[in-house]
DNA sequence: TCACATTTTGTATGTTTATTCATGTTAAAA
DNA sequence: TTTTAACATGAATAAACATACAAAATGTGA
């Protein structure tokens, strides 16, 4: 295992062992254990671990490593499969019609369904069509910011 | 609604319609919206909002809201809760005693269970003493360590 | 209304994190 | 082996973000 293998592992250790707050800190830590960077490899570092910063509920901020990578890549993949099918979307109260590519109706669908999202109680795909039952009281304002959020890509009206 | 409320509601939407990756770009969307502020007090709403920033999977990072203020707030009370009533930790094979002050091993064996955490399959507590049955294969370090992230004012060994 | 406390904000500046650029290191190709 | 390309790193620096402090805005009790 080379140095650079090695500290990525530590990091994630680290990271998940303790708040850590800044990269000086972390800094310090890997010190404690002989690694020795300097805060620029660090960020570096960070970056390619995907690491997030959120808040500890209180008044700080730590890092924090992401959902595993299986996890994430598959959500990207779905993400992308509803990117690429989908066409418009139109809303009837809490049914919602999303019009896709012809024969991407179940690809779409399914990776909707995939990504679980609160807001979609279940959908049934055709063709180029697909029905999603959202949660009651839900807007198409909120579902639509919602996919977005997900989805930036997205271009929906 | 005075403005800084208004604001911060602003700030929300934006946040959770878009993948936004920095202050600046921040200060643009309020712009457009004719909010206007400076750098200085974005940086304060977003902590008040507790916002954090995460990988998009990709090679960027962007803000995220933080899970519920309600479900927030309730982590925060039964970490509150272990901390005041563990005492000490010791293992046998996936079982897993915890000693706690006199009377307490109910309410540190509820707030663990509450946690949710994906290590843990139960608990059985009596007075100042709990069972946790932990996962198959899951090392007494592995659990310290996910317990000391949650929980960082734990002082284990 | 005034006087006073509290909160919110901008400016200036400090701190933290990211990037550029030069250099070293490793791995593959010839 | 030598050459070349890709990658990893540190130093310096830029960019992003946080904060101290003073001023402005807002609230509160008389």
């Amino acid at each position: 295992m080379n140095s650079r293998t090695a500290r990525l592992k530590s990091i994630k250790r680290i990271i998940s062992e303790y708040h850590v707050t800044s990269q000086e800190q972390l800094l310090a830590f890997l010190k404690k254990e002989n690694v020795s960077v300097t805060q620029a490899t660090l960020s570096r570092d960070l970056k390619l671990l995907k690491v997030g910063k959120v808040s500890d509920g209180n008044n700080g901020y730590y890092y924090t490593l992401p959902r595993n990578r299986k996890e994430m890549e598959s959500t990207q993949q779905y993400i992308h499969d509803i990117a690429r099918g989908f066409l418009c979307i139109s809303f009837s109260g809490s049914l919602c019609i999303m019009k896709t590519l012809a024969g991407h109706a179940n690809s779409v669908a399914s990776a909707l369904d995939n990504l679980e999202m609160d807001e979609v109680l279940g959908t049934i795909a055709g063709d180029d069509t697909i029905l999603v039952v959202l949660k009651e009281n839900l807007t198409s304002k909120q579902f639509i910011a919602s996919l977005k959020s997900i989805i930036p890509e997205l271009e929906i009206e």
